[in-house]
DNA sequence: TAAAAATACTCCATAGGTATTTTAT
DNA sequence: ATAAAATACCTATGGAGTATTTTTA
């Protein structure tokens, strides 16, 4: 039996979803389908009964919900005292300010820390400026898309995510739409993240590939300010999924159909031996 | 992380040793160090200090036997009220009388049974009957050599001996060998198992494939009559390795090269969603 | 008929096996 | 030299993804 079918039957019960809980656990939704799916084979029963509206707990369900959170804190309990003695009480850890905003704290809340080792986090724009940090150990480890990098260093992939259009709810470009076509707005100027970070990068060159430019009206350091400047009604913004965390109220997305550009975040950690300690540490649902 | 390591760790914590644990497991000594190797980089600290005499607990191999331990029991505890709710309180299992002998009881013992399903154990010689019992409804699960046998229920393979020849410490004819050539015994007549039952069966297509004959010098019912045999001077055998479990004192095995034919043993169910439960309750090792 | 879960299929990673090498005594 | 563990390599199973179908309110 593997851990995180436990994990993930509870995020499952919790939200009595599926699909919910898949998106909490960034996994897909069959994949977790097939997890629960594993579980109730591994034990025997079946766990939840499903509807068109969800899914519930059965009497046994009810049993692994109280009996596997019990089981998994002991885990983490026992996963404590180890890294104690392993007596490293401190990692730092690099990454983009989206990440540093909202992924690492939504996740980080999840696990209880103390006792276990303290996170220190640093942001910087660029994989240049993180891969050159890694190898002069300012970090133990790194959150980036090292899919075009080449390093030696142990990878696990925690998330992709696409890039989505920005604007405000009262422009009347993209009224009623449940999507955008390239073409309709690649000949716009965009609000746009700093000009050499690795998010504009990508999509400067998605949009050379499609034979088009990245025009920038302004540019600023954050997101944020991005945000902030299309909630005023000051123009629009290509920006990867995660800046929907937080969204303020004005401020609607939708997805650029012919634009399948995503973004990709690792972990990239310096010593192999410290890597799942790291992604427990920043609480990677699969890592338990 | 798979439940399945902290088992193999507790095994060979308890032996000091890979090698000695991984037959325990029924399983390959490198199979058993990867195991061990994936659990200590999940919990990012050595276990084991290797020494060439075995292995012993690191500090934080001591925390993971001690609390790895009661982890395990709380998965068993959790187990058994689910299969309480299942309502089903006894399997029947069929099986070769050498296995209800020795490896049943091995393994069974291991493993607290108050309050979960019984088992009931009936035995019998051949795959023939054991198939049409369990089409039958007549046994839950059946354990055999299901490699030449087509049917439509679910299958795990829990290990596979080899045949060894059994004689008298005092036959000169084998005194100080490692081992003895197939040519040097195919021409003997043998103590023998049932003419009919499985494992002479593969015995004798054996012999016909090597061009030789299996000569049956006397024929009975159980293993066991077949060491008093032997262990009274007349005669030797061919058995599968299982026998050398509660070997008398005066019988000795050797491997025999040339001959590397094997009896295999599967756990056969039924009902697809009690195969879990029935792998449980005879104890396998790799199967919580 | 629309939302939710299950299934089919493909691809890659992991686990287990056999054969071999390394290591420490 | 020997015994024990580690490593290399191969194969098969399992997990995760995408696309699609089934189910039921």
């Amino acid at each position: 039996m593997k851990t995180e079918w436990l994990e993930a039957f509870h995020v499952t019960a919790e939200t009595s979803s599926l699909t919910k809980a898949s998106e909490l656990l960034h996994m897909t939704q069959p994949a977790l389908s097939k997890q629960i799916k594993n579980l109730e084979q591994a034990v025997g029963a079946p766990l939840f009964t499903r509807t068109t509206s969800g899914v519930s707990l059965t009497p046994a369900g009810e049993i692994v919900f109280k009996d596997g959170q019990k089981i998994l804190e002991q885990l983490d309990d026992m996963q404590r005292k180890i890294d104690q003695l392993q007596g490293q009480t401190s990692f730092t850890l690099g990454s983009w300010p989206s990440v540093a905003m909202s992924y690492l704290p939504q996740h980080f809340a999840n696990h209880p820390t103390v006792g276990g080792p303290e996170l220190k986090i640093k942001t910087a724009h660029t994989y240049i400026e993180l891969m050159a940090g890694l190898e002069q150990h300012q970090y133990d480890a790194v959150l980036l898309d090292d899919r075009q990098i080449e390093h030696p260093y142990p990878s696990t992939h925690l998330y992709t995510e696409p890039f989505l259009l920005y604007f405000h709810e009262a422009d009347e470009r993209f009224e009623g739409c449940v999507d955008v076509r390239f073409d309709q707005i690649e000949a716009s100027s965009f609000l746009s993240l700093p000009i050499d970070c690795d998010s504009t990068n990508i999509l400067k060159a998605a949009f050379a590939e499609r034979g088009a430019t990245y025009t920038v009206a302004s540019e600023m350091e954050f997101g944020s300010s991005v945000l902030g400047f299309i909630r005023a009604k000051l123009g629009i913004a290509i920006l990867p999924a995660i800046f929907q965390d937080g969204l303020p109220p004005e401020v609607r997305t939708l997805p650029i159909t012919g634009f399948d550009v995503t973004r990709e975040l690792s972990l990239v950690t310096r010593d192999a031996e410290h890597h799942q300690t790291l992604l427990r540490l920043i609480g990677h649902p699969r890592s338990r």
